[in-house]
DNA sequence: AATTAGCACTCGCACCTTCTGAGTGCTAAT
DNA sequence: ATTAGCACTCAGAAGGTGCGAGTGCTAATT
């Protein structure tokens, strides 16, 4: 792609800040006034006819200004935005917001995830601190009454997750039993790899003592279970439906949302950090006027969980991508913290 | 109220059947074809004018037909309705449904809720097992690391919270404080008397020892907290979106739910086992075109926690109550019988 | 060669009018 | 008490009109 004009950068860029701004088609003379530029109409149209062959800009009827493309949204976060570093007001809201959920780690996540729904009034969704190399570390069984016990399952990653579970009888030898067939088949193991085939094979191996045991096998493969599909949270979805953006296709981005399963596979597909998924970027139709960003936070240096945001493509890139990346850094280093021993 | 005609009662019934199957105004020509009786439309339609003039129906605008009334479909509950109990092929979705949960209390009322929102395509919420004479029964803290300990809460009513807790040191007297204080403030207390009021009762009477434990008995309040604020869990609210009888109107319904504790008062204002609050019967203005049903389960006797389900007032009450009925004396059979020691 | 003034043109949108038909209330006959 | 008959109402669809923001093109200017 050859390489545009300054000129034609400056009005790709101001076209773009301006439609984020006011959500309206932009003209060539609101574009000069809003510039402050020295040249006529006439010209700042030319230009803009060239962007829209460029495939930077386009109209959405003949006789309205222009709005931009994916692709014009795309060159600008790629060449034209300069990533500003968060400002003073967002960082103090978020260093305030954060400071009460310090301690869990679940909770941290859930917390910057609403106060990223606050700040920026569209959906955002957290994934809990779950990565492939999460490890059950640590199982707990306390019984709490003659034939119910409670399961605390603790993972590397400082997720806890509990339940109740009933034996119809509890006594020492079983919980023994339990205890080695959990320390030999489950501590120490990814969470991801405790599921139903896994504890065929352990019945398999441990024979007769594993079938008294069972509702406490079900229990583990359970929680672990609900440990591993990281779980993703939802908040501030019924922002979209007051935004003009998505008129009334809000419903089926929505839906997209809820379904969870598919918007996981938009996490996975983010390769860096920091990553923004515009319009059909996105493989999912549904959300082909949404931007996505998904931003990943690092425990301990590994990569664990995310917080993504999703909103119109008419998002402003230039003040959320700073604080997303902030809050995100900082989570991930108050969980390294508390999980530092 | 005078007692109104049998043939009023059966219009009556059969316009509101007749509108909550079809969602338009009711003529008197199609109520006759629908009920297939045998008297003239003039007749019908003297007698709707003078059920408009009772206030159980009422006109869109004057060439239209009619639509029930607030008061008409009061008066439709109250005394037209049969209540039928619930059908087989419901009965059979709801018991392979809820099966898989059993054993956890709080997952077995999520399952509930989830199982109406299919059922209904409305919206529903789920209170947790927590009523006023909740119990805090147990508290567990297990070390994990030398700085941080897991600490577990347990109520009467088989809900279980956990947190990771950090402290600067753990010692064994740290420990053994705690379990003193626990024991003496926390054990047997209802959840709903363990808050940050309370606990400056404890520092206060418990004298320095209770600084050094301070991050404890924080995560202490935080989950009795969470637990006595009785987790309303919202379900199936995008379906309200996508329903012609709210128009844009139900992005104001979601809001309100969104809140959480608006809604929360209108469970409380709910006496009865079962009740249905019909549009402006809920004081909250959000709901005045919206019809609650709330339905409140028994755990060993107690009334504890509620499935609720949010929709417009053309609601199939006839098929609905039936179903939470059964689904809330399930859920509270089930969850009884796990608790049965 | 780049820029600009000028101008005819386009087209979405808001506004108005008209038309239609379902459904009504009333009156007079049964 | 019921009903046939009829004039009346009114929301909503369909179609027409004017406005104005914004365009692209051409010819003149720098």
């Amino acid at each position: 792609m050859a390489e545009l004009s300054d000129r034609k950068k400056k009005i790709l860029s101001s076209v773009i800040e301006l439609y984020i701004k006011t959500g309206e088609p932009v003209g060539s003379k609101g574009l000069i006034s809003y510039t402050g530029m020295t040249v006529s109409s006439a010209t700042v149209r030319n230009e803009m006819n060239e962007l829209d062959s460029l495939g930077f800009l386009e109209q959405p009827h003949t006789s309205a200004g222009r709005v931009p493309t994916q692709q014009g949204y795309r060159y600008y976060l790629d060449h034209l935005m300069k990533e500003k570093s968060i400002d003073d007001v967002t960082k103090r809201i978020i260093d305030a917001g954060i400071s009460p959920a310090v301690g869990d780690p679940e909770r941290l996540v859930e917390r910057a995830r609403d106060l990223m729904v606050d700040l920026t009034k569209y959906a955002c969704i957290s994934t809990a601190p779950i990565g492939e190399e999460t490890l059950l570390r640590r199982i707990e069984l306390v019984p709490v009454g003659p034939h119910t016990l409670m399961m605390v399952l603790l993972t590397s990653n400082g997720i806890l997750k509990s339940r109740l579970c009933r034996l119809d009888e509890i006594n020492i030898q079983l919980l023994e039993k339990f205890r080695n067939i959990s320390d030999s088949f489950f501590i120490g193991k990814a969470v991801g790899d405790i599921n139903l085939a896994s504890l065929q094979t352990i019945a398999f191996s441990v024979g007769d003592d594993y079938f008294s045991i069972l509702p406490l096998m079900a229990a583990v493969s359970e929680l672990a279970g609900s440990t591993a599909d990281s779980r993703m949270v939802l908040g501030g979805t019924s922002n979209l439906l007051s935004l003009k953006d998505y008129g009334n296709n809000a419903v089926s981005v929505l839906d997209f949302l809820n379904k969870k399963e598919p918007f996981s596979q938009v996490i996975k597909s983010s390769k860096g950090n920091l990553d923004v998924h515009i319009g059909t970027e996105n493989r999912f139709k549904q959300l082909k006027d949404s931007s996505v960003i998904v931003s990943k936070y690092s425990v301990n240096g590994d990569t664990s969980g995310s917080i993504s945001i999703v909103g119109p493509t008419r998002m402003n890139y230039e003040t959320i991508i700073p604080s997303i990346r902030y809050l995100s850094d900082l989570v991930g280093e108050l969980i390294s913290q508390a999980l530092d021993e």
